[in-house]
DNA sequence: TCAAACTTTGACGAAGCGTCATTTTATGAT
DNA sequence: ATCATAAAATGACGCTTCGTCAAAGTTTGA
């Protein structure tokens, strides 16, 4: 976030520079529209609200014609905008679908700040997580496609830098907070590591089997293996076994968690399981 | 594959019915070059041989130019044949994407059979496995991105349903063969699930473990969380988490599967281990 | 040898992408 | 209030990519 804020406000064009104009870029070259964190101008409001309103027409696209339904022109045509206005905001149509992507990350992390502030052990706080994590990707399908896409070459080597890395800052915060829950599993004596290392394992364990178990079954739905599955229970089981393999206190044969799984979906997400229906 | 078999050899348009030419389609309407399962003419043989060629030229693209950079026209100017002719083996770019995906599944699968050959228990036979998927997706980095994004709604809306169900058929059999192996653990004690369905969800939790882990590993690499880890160790130690809660004997803290994991790699896939470098 | 069946070809139209010279709007100094 | 200047918005344009199809070429088998 310090790029180039050392900057003379102004600068010309005069001599191949940059111009860096009042908007100023986070990023030398390709991003637009990605601000410096200080006071914003009216201008830049404006600009910031149109962005959002531009991301909800082009959810809506998406949604109504699939993934590769939504085309730089359709999105023009579907807003008061020109081309030139939307290329402005998104750097191309990988831009777009990593702004999509952030936009979802936004709500996860949202509904993750829930999910921790939960009455209960802090195993049930790491499956209220998982829970949180489920309900974007079924209050959002597509949009919870973006943010996999995004993770693929062909959106990263075309994406805005400024944006990725956004991206990046966002999926950090929700590291930390995971981080966070480890260690007081730990410090409350719930589950027991023996090195640093292993937080760090414990995270990406978490991480892989949330994000594996929801993406099969976003995506895979007709396939054999999932399609005789109960798919209401396999994210909670697969969750259980890999939190007993990690000894993660109270074991799932000592606690009832599908009570707990319902008590997450009515205490801590009752509006969006509303919503969902 | 009992698709259309029925019909005569020659069929006229008339009467507004599909053609369905010498080289029967699985599919009525888009899918080319889908054989059913019968002895091959030559002409039928030097199409298949072609469309391997066509697929590897497609990769080489893919690796020299990223995901996005394999378009049909390089596709059509990189080989000896006209755009029709590539036309008339993938109907469309998501198609010869599915495609991709399915020549890696084979690759997979023909490592699976061979991991599943494997001295030792069931539960060493099981990270043979996972060895395999990763080994993929280490050896042909972009094709493995092929599975990934064949499961999109950008490709499955448009790739022909021919292939699809192709793509289907082999997921099926990775998913028996794996249901075989669970049925072996259990024969022998390894492994002791309550119900049927419980088969389903272990194969399942094995499928989303592996596969988040290697997702992410391959595209998320500069990612806090991923970079932090020891990525060599990441795998194994969510799979033996995983299959601890599993209580799959013997437990990862009767037997060193390090060594396992090392064993499998001298052993069963030398070569392949050997062609990584 | 020939007609029918099938394949190959590449020019073409449509659609998407991204740019940039020009026009319009906002800002702030006088 | 006026005007010069900076910034933003516009949309026509050029280029790439996609996928089609009528016509030309090739194979098959009678």
């Amino acid at each position: 976030m310090t790029l180039r804020q050392s900057l003379t406000k102004r600068q010309k064009t005069k001599g191949g520079l940059a111009v860096v104009p009042m908007m100023q870029k986070c990023d030398s070259n390709d991003n637009p529209k990605c601000f410096i964190r200080r006071a914003l101008t009216k201008r830049e409001q404006n600009v910031m609200n149109r962005e959002l309103e531009l991301l909800d027409v082009a959810e809506k696209i998406m949604a109504h014609e699939g993934f590769s339904g939504l085309t730089m022109d359709k999105l023009v045509a579907a807003c008061d905008y020109s081309k030139g206005t939307v290329y402005n905001h998104f750097a191309n149509k990988e831009d777009l679908f990593c702004a999509l992507s952030t936009k979802g990350m936004k709500f996860i992390i949202s509904l993750v700040k829930r999910a921790l502030k939960m009455q209960g052990s802090s195993r049930e706080k790491c499956l209220a997580i998982v829970y949180a994590h489920q309900l974007h990707s079924q209050m959002h399908v597509t949009a919870s496609f973006c943010v996999l896409m995004v993770k693929t070459p062909a959106v990263l080597e075309r994406a805005s830098t400024g944006r990725i890395a956004i991206q990046r800052e966002l999926e950090m915060e929700i590291t930390l907070l995971v981080d966070e829950l480890i260690a007081q599993a730990i410090e409350a004596g719930d589950m027991t590591p023996n090195r640093r290392d292993d937080i760090n394992a414990v995270c990406f364990a978490l991480w892989s089997m949330s994000f594996g178990s929801s993406a099969i079954l976003a995506s895979a739905q007709d396939t054999e293996a999932v399609a005789r599955l109960d798919m209401s229970n396999a994210l909670l089981f697969n969750m259980n076994v890999l939190l007993d393999g990690l000894k993660w206190l109270p074991m799932s044969d000592e606690l009832d968690y599908h009570a707990t799984w319902q008590r997450i979906g009515k205490e801590v997400f009752a509006a969006e399981v509303a919503a969902l229906s």
